[in-house]
DNA sequence: ATTAGCACTCTCCTCATGAGAGTGCTAAAA
DNA sequence: TTTTAGCACTCTCATGAGGAGAGTGCTAAT
């Protein structure tokens, strides 16, 4: 069924009711707020139609309404009115950025800035390394064929590894490898990727025959396998799921803290919705994931340098405000674009 | 009141038995089990005295008993029997260990292992830094007037940072700098601390002179100014804490919940309770902290090379079966010794 | 198509009741 | 003096009844 504009009124009428209060919401609230010049009885047929068409339900038969995932997702793709942050906040936002030169507090401070500005859980997915430019590359003996490996990017990201190698290998030894990894990287953009497949071939012509180095190959090759920040994640605010009512009942809250507790469910799941528009919006059980039930989660994604690179994100009860949320995943995914740009 | 021992031999019956089925414990459970020979009346004599001395107290008059903070300190202290770990746990441990081979990953399986194994939360303090000695440093410049600080210990700790300076060092300088550090390193044993007050002296004179940096001084004065480590938590197992019935209502849950969320506080706790003693037991409210009041933190520190590192930690109810907390406690943080100081 | 009116449904709170668990006390036994 | 049997007492917890209140669904009138 095609919703015409009075039902698409009163469902926004409803979930607008539904987010501040937490209470189903009854026809009489309708009437008496939303200033529609219908009575009671019209918007209960209205209603009864919503829930018809699944848009709307109800807790039981003489309760009020509330917004089922469809309607919620009806809400979000075609009624909601985008939200702007006031110059204020925006300021503020800056100012605490402004405290952080580091990656790592960034990320951090990212994080916190998403659960404070929105009372819900706040995630960062760190950038992932892959695509980005090498920069320099370090080789550090740490003695007992030991080897530590520091690789940065262009975006000033830094990974390190420790290799274990079979023999000893000289510090000149690593010296003239890093110099000359170095002087390749100096001459065009490679990433870890390109440098993995591109580098190897060239550096066993030229190191298998001057330096005789068997295992050479297979050491750089364990270099380059580095998964780092794939796996990072930042999480901040889950205390501030206790804040919703939603989440009184320890059935509900078990779900989403299994959630909160196995970051990595979190961010395969953000991963997964990721590509194709910046801003996206996974409305409890659209994702299918059985924790995210009563969640939804607004992600953004943030790039460096022009390239995608990894996403924020917000999580809480389906019940929240779209597009405050919006807002500020937008936002910050800028900033955050901005400022790890100029690193 | 000096406890004579059939006193302790009640509270030792009741601190088992509530720890095992976490309800108040009455006197014909006592009397049945724990084969005393007493009459029920008898033991609720027992039980009132050991009441009026503040090792057990009453939900309400017609209840059984639960052990207070001071009954579970008593039963640490005097009573319990210490416990050790089967072979076949340990093998498994020492199994899992195996498969990491890098610091992160090894901190990471550490909190893992802490959880899985007492359905805890597991909680690991990254080393700190300040006591290992320098092994080696480097600096590779990020352009823009930012340097890049990699500074390795001999325990194999890597920490980072990213230094701004007020105009541009070339890669020379910076290698001359790194190599004059480096072999000042080789020749005797210096940690973070001695590096600083040390070397800056001497640097300085060289330097000045001969290189004429104004703002070398302030530069490796930020360098060496690492707090890295220090605020490194790792922790596992959240969703643990739904399992205890003490958790059930969602006021307690709030409090553990603030103490899994602010993982700063939980640190410094644990930090405030080093040294002096290799194991430690925190009981409920002898923290003075309000989120602390219905938990247990068991922690023991670890060292690498010999030298007090960190500590790891298991936070629980005050209901924990203390001889197995401890025992597991006290073995990981003996392995991830070992482990580390491999490395 | 809209609305007033009203019976109906469901929740939630309170109160009463009774069973059950476990104690505290007392007087008798050891 | 210590221990115990016996019993009244207290408190919790589960159950059900009753009534208020919120809100609906339906119907007949506008």
């Amino acid at each position: 069924m095609e919703l015409n504009e009075r039902l698409k009124t009163i469902l926004t009428a409803v979930v607008h009711r539904y987010i501040t209060t937490a209470e189903p919401v009854s026809s009489a609230i309708i009437a008496q707020r939303y200033h529609l010049n219908l009575s009671t009885a019209t918007i209960r047929h209205e209603m009864y139609l919503l829930e018809k068409n699944d848009y709307l339900w109800q807790p039981h038969t003489s309760s009020g309404r509330i917004p089922t995932d469809k309607g919620y997702r009806f809400y979000v793709d075609n009624l909601m009115v985008k939200n702007y942050l006031k110059e204020k906040e925006k300021r503020e936002i800056i100012q605490i950025y402004r405290q952080s030169k580091e990656f790592e507090e960034t990320m951090k401070i990212t994080s916190q800035l998403l659960s404070k500005l929105t009372n819900n859980i706040g995630v960062v997915l760190a950038p992932v390394i892959y695509n980005n430019v090498v920069k320099n590359i370090q080789f550090i003996s740490l003695g007992n064929n030991r080897i530590l490996t520091v690789i940065v990017t262009d975006a000033g990201l830094v990974c390190q590894k420790v290799i274990n190698v079979s023999g000893e290998i000289g510090k000149d030894r690593l010296n003239y490898l890093s110099n000359f990894i170095n002087s390749k990287l100096a001459e065009k953009d490679i990433n870890i990727t390109n440098l993995n497949n591109m580098l190897l071939e060239e550096l066993e012509k030229i190191i298998s025959f001057q330096e005789r180095f068997n295992y050479i190959h297979k050491f750089l090759e364990e270099c380059f396998d580095i998964k780092y920040s794939e796996n990072k994640v930042y999480l901040d605010g889950r205390i501030n799921i206790m804040k919703h009512p939603e989440f009184k009942e320890i059935d509900k809250l078990n779900y989403i803290l299994s959630l909160i507790d196995e970051e990595n469910i979190l961010a395969a799941t953000i991963r997964k919705y990721l590509g194709f528009r910046k801003t996206k919006i996974i409305i409890g059980k659209e994702s299918k994931l059985k924790e995210m039930q009563n969640c939804s989660l607004v992600t953004s994604e943030y790039s460096i340098k022009g390239k995608p690179a990894g996403a924020i994100g917000i999580l809480g009860p389906t019940r929240m405000d779209y597009p405050r949320m919006i807002s500020i995943a937008e936002y910050i995914s800028d900033k955050l674009s901005e400022i790890l740009s100029e690193f």
